[in-house]
DNA sequence: TATGAATGAGGGTTCATTCAT
DNA sequence: AATGAATGAACCCTCATTCAT
C-alpha cells in the first residue's frame, strides 16, 4: 500500500525529471522556465515544487543522477579483473549508451554540467576531478601492465582519451545525430577505442 | 580628425569588449548584467548601447572576434607550404596563445560558444563545421603525404586531435591555471602535438 | 455516543486551536502557514479544513474566544456588588491570568487583534468599543461613589487605566517574561491597581 | 547642478516614501504590494527598486525615520533645563504632532512597529528599550526633584505614562479621528499631562 | 557622447484551498 | 475522518532596454 504510493510518487517525480531534461536540453538551464517543465510534464505549475524544492534543486538532482550512475560504473571497473582495453571500452560504451537512452541527459552533461563554470560549484568540481582520477587509474594500470606507452604522463593520456571521447559525443550531440541500435553503438565504441589504443600503445618491440 | 574620432571610438569599444569578457567569464553570459559590464568598463550603462545594439549583439561581436581570428589562422595555414606537423602545431599554439593573452576569451569559447546549444544559432553551427573541415583538410593532407595512418577516417582523427586539444585547454580553463610564459607555452604545445602525432602516425615501415 | 464523537471532535479542534496559537504567536498571522499549524497539531493539513472553514475563520475563532471570555468577565462584573477597586482588580487579574495560562493568546491579542487595522473588521471594532464601554462603566461607578476624581472625564480615566494595563502586559509579552505563579501574579496585579487607583483617586478632603 | 539632481532624487524618494505610508496604513505591511505603492506614487513598478532595495528595506527606512526623529527629541530633552512637566509635555506633543502631520506614520508605528513581534528584529527591540530608558530618565529626574512620588518604581510610572499616551493615540488612530489644529492638539496634550502628573505627584505635605 | 532615471515584461516561488482516495 | 497530491492566483524581484537631459 505504502509501496504503491511511493511508487506513484516516484513515477510522477520521474515524469517531471524527464520533462525537465527535455526542456533544459531545448532551452538551456537558464532559459528553461518552471512553467515549461510543468506543461511538458502535463501537470500544474505548483506541483513541480511538491517534488523539487526549486529550480536549482531540480538541476542538482539531474546532475547527481549523472554522477551517481557514472561513479557506479567506475566503482565496478575498479574491482574488475577485465583487461584495460575492456575497461576503457566500458567507459566509452557508457557514454554512447547514455546518449542512446537519454540524448537529453547527455546533452545536458555536455552543455550545462561539464562546461558551464556558472553551474560549477566546488562540489561539482570534485566530481570532475574524481572521474578523471578514476580514468587515470585505468590508464596507469595500462602503463604498468605494458599496454600503454610510458613516455607520456598518464595524465596526458587521460586527457587524450577523455577529450577524444567527448569530442565524438559532443559532435553527435550538437549535430543531433541519432544512434540507431546496439550494432551501431558497438561499432562507434570500437572505433574510438581502437583509435586511442593504437595511439597510446607501447611501441617497444620485444 | 575622423581617424582620431574613430580611434577614440575603438578604444572605448575595446574597453567595453574587455569588460564584457571579464564579466561573462565570471558570471556566464546569462547572469552577466549589462550594468556589470558597464561598471567593469567604468562607464554608465546607458553608454554601452551607443557601442553595441544590445546584449545579444555584444555577445555576437565576441563570438565573431573569436571566429574571425581563428579563421584567419586557418586561411593562412591553407596557403602555407609548412609541414603538416607544423600546421597542427600552429593550431595548438593558437589556442594556448589565446588562452595566455586572454584567458577570458578562451573561457567563453569553451563554456559559452563551443558547448551551449542555447547560444548555438545555425550561423554559429556553420562556423563550427567550417573550422572542423579546415582541420580535417590538414589531417587529410597528412594522410595523403603518408604522415598519418589511413586506416582511420580523417574525420575520426580530427575528432581525436581537436578533442585532445580541447581537453587540455578545458582543464586549464576550469582549473584556472596560468601559463607563465612562452617557454611553458611551447612545451605544452609540443607535448600535445607529439602525443597526437605519435598516436596517428603511419606505422607502415617502408 | 453522539456525545463521544462531539467530544473527540472538540479535542482535535482544540489541538488545532492551540497549535494555531503557537504558530501565530511565533510567525504572526500573515506568515503563519496552514501547513505549519497542521504540522504543529500533528495532523495533515487537509484536515484543518474539516474543522475550520479557512484561515480567516480560524483567526475569527481565536478572536471570538478572546472576546467571549473577556465579555463573560465583564458581564459578571456588571452584576456584581463588589467594590470598584475589586472590579478593576479582576480585570487586571484577568489579563495577567490569561497571559499566564496562554501567553500565545495574550500575544496574539496584543499584536494581531488589538492593533492591526488590517485585521480590524467593523465587527471587531465593535468588540473594542464594547469592552471600553464596559470598563468606562466601572470607572463612572467609581466617580459616582466618590472613589475617583470627577474633574476628568471617565473616558480619559479609562484610557489611562487600560493604557497602563496594556503597557505592563505588552512589555511582558514583548520581553517574553514568564509569570512564575499566583503570588507573583497577585503582586503585579496589586501594583498596577494601586498605581492607577492612587492616581485617579478623589483627592477632596471631607 | 549635482545639488539639483540630488534634490530631485530626494523628492521622488519622498514621494515613494509617502505613498508607502499611505498604502501600508491602509493594507498593513504584509498586504501592501509593491505595485500598490508604485501606483500610489504615480511611477512605474521597477522604479521603486531604484530607490529602495526591496520591500523590507522600504519598511526599515520608515521605521528608522520614526526612531531617528523620536530619538532626536529625546536627545534634545536630555540636555534641556526645562521642568519635568514640560519635558513630558514635549513627548506627548511630539506624538500628537506626528499624528497630526502624518497620521499614516503614527498608524504604522502603532500597528506595525510597536506591536508586531513579526517585524521585531533585535535592533528594533533595542530602539524600544532605548526610548523607554530615556523616558524613565525623565521620570526619575522628577522623583529626585520631589515632583513625583517615590513609593512606586520609576519603571512603573514610565509604563503608566507611556501606556496612557499610547492608549490615547491608539484610540485616535483606530477611530481615524482627525486633529483639527494646534489649539485642539494643545488641549489634548494638556489633558494627558495633567492626568498623569496628578496621578503621579508627590503627595507629601511639607 | 554620456548619464542614469524610468519602464515593464518575465519568471521564480509561496501557499491557501480543493479534491480524489 | 484523514491524507497529501494537485491547482493556480498572487506577488516579489530582476534586468534589458529606452529616453529625457
Amino acid at each position: 500500500m505504502k509501496r504503491d504510493l511511493d511508487a506513484v510518487k516516484k513515477v510522477k517525480e520521474g515524469a517531471i525529471f524527464d520533462a525537465a531534461l527535455r526542456v533544459i536540453k531545448q532551452r538551456g538551464f537558464h532559459k528553461a522556465r518552471m512553467s515549461d517543465i510543468a506543461r511538458e510534464a502535463g501537470i500544474s505549475y505548483g506541483l513541480v515544487y511538491h517534488y523539487f524544492a526549486n529550480k536549482e534543486d531540480l538541476f542538482d538532482v539531474i546532475a547527481n543522477r549523472w554522477w551517481a550512475d557514472l561513479f557506479g560504473l567506475m566503482a565496478e571497473l575498479k574491482d574488475s579483473d577485465a583487461h584495460v582495453h575492456q575497461k576503457l571500452g566500458r567507459v566509452i560504451f557508457y557514454f554512447l549508451d547514455t546518449y542512446h537512452r537519454s540524448p537529453e541527459l547527455m546533452n545536458i552533461f555536455i552543455t550545462e554540467i561539464s562546461r558551464s563554470s556558472t553551474n560549477l560549484t566546488s562540489a561539482r568540481l570534485e566530481d570532475f576531478k574524481g572521474f578523471m582520477a578514476e580514468t587515470e587509474r585505468i590508464i596507469t594500470e595500462g602503463q604498468e601492465k605494458g599496454v600503454f606507452r610510458t613516455d607520456f604522463k598518464a595524465r596526458y593520456l587521460t586527457y587524450i582519451f577523455l577529450g577524444s571521447l567527448e569530442a565524438f559525443v559532443s559532435t553527435m550531440v550538437l549535430a543531433d545525430q541519432k544512434i540507431k541500435g546496439d550494432p551501431q553503438k558497438r561499432r562507434i565504441a570500437e572505433s574510438i577505442l581502437e583509435v586511442f589504443v593504437n595511439g597510446a600503445r607501447n611501441q617497444q618491440r620485444s
